[in-house]
DNA sequence: GACGCCGGTAACCGCAACGTAACCGAGGCG
DNA sequence: CGCCTCGGTTACGTTGCGGTTACCGGCGTC
């Protein structure tokens, strides 16, 4: 384990939250964000997205690997430890992801600018 | 109108409706698509998006408008006529479509072949 | 006078996604 | 014996997105 992963990454107010690109379902972004480094195991990946049930994050795992971009390690010891990591195919991802980040990055202001602009113009 | 709409763009075999990326809420990257060419309007959208209520349609225009993707002209004739059009900061988004529309086309055959696999080792 | 066109709005509704709380089994530990 | 950890599962409630249906105004047309 060389890095833990950040307390808040998911934090509403962090803009890249508000990005109108979505990865597979509500929170397989963030998963495949949080093994890009490392194999992870399902306590771990539950500190930083400490607002996600287990049964929802459990839901996003299999979804991820039934699709191949995850797979899942569970290793016959007590306590049990389970471990997901990204697959080759699960990486090919990153490129597109990076292409929907830099565009929030870059973009993000001029669109909650518009949002500002609209609401006045209603009011 | 120089192009008329594909009548069924959005056909649910298409492969590109089964990508993980989703652009705002579920028809506003469709949108985008339809006037990446040329402004179109309200009943010119709901030809290749036939399967979408009006309602709905108009609520992901008033979305991409508020967020300052697309404009709204309303010319004041009988009957009416009301044009939707990209704006500069909904041009952006296009490189960043286009690499997720890229992954799509390269990797989804290995995505649904894990999804097989994966019944496959279920059943 | 009835009907159609265009671009919607209003009221209602179903369902899937999301969340909460309780519980589990196998083993270690006090 | 009782309690802890890990990685879930089960049952249940809630929320909100998306869909359906009905209706609108103003004008042209039959």
């Amino acid at each position: 384990m060389s890095e833990p992963l950040p307390r808040d990454l998911f934090d509403p107010a962090c803009p890249s939250n508000a990005t109108p690109f979505q990865i597979g379902d509500k929170w397989a972004g963030m998963v495949l964000v949080c093994l890009r480094d490392q194999p992870r195991r399902f306590t771990e990946l539950r500190v930083p997205m400490h607002r996600v049930s287990a049964k929802v994050l459990t839901e996003t795992l299999r979804a991820l690997e039934r699709d191949g971009m995850i797979t899942r390690t569970a290793h016959d010891e007590v306590p049990p430890r389970v471990e997901y990591a990204l697959t080759p195919l699960g990486r090919t991802l990153f490129p597109a992801m990076d292409a929907c980040r830099a565009w929030a990055a870059e973009h993000l202001p001029a669109v909650l600018e518009a949002r500002d602009d609209y609401a006045r113009r209603s009011a």
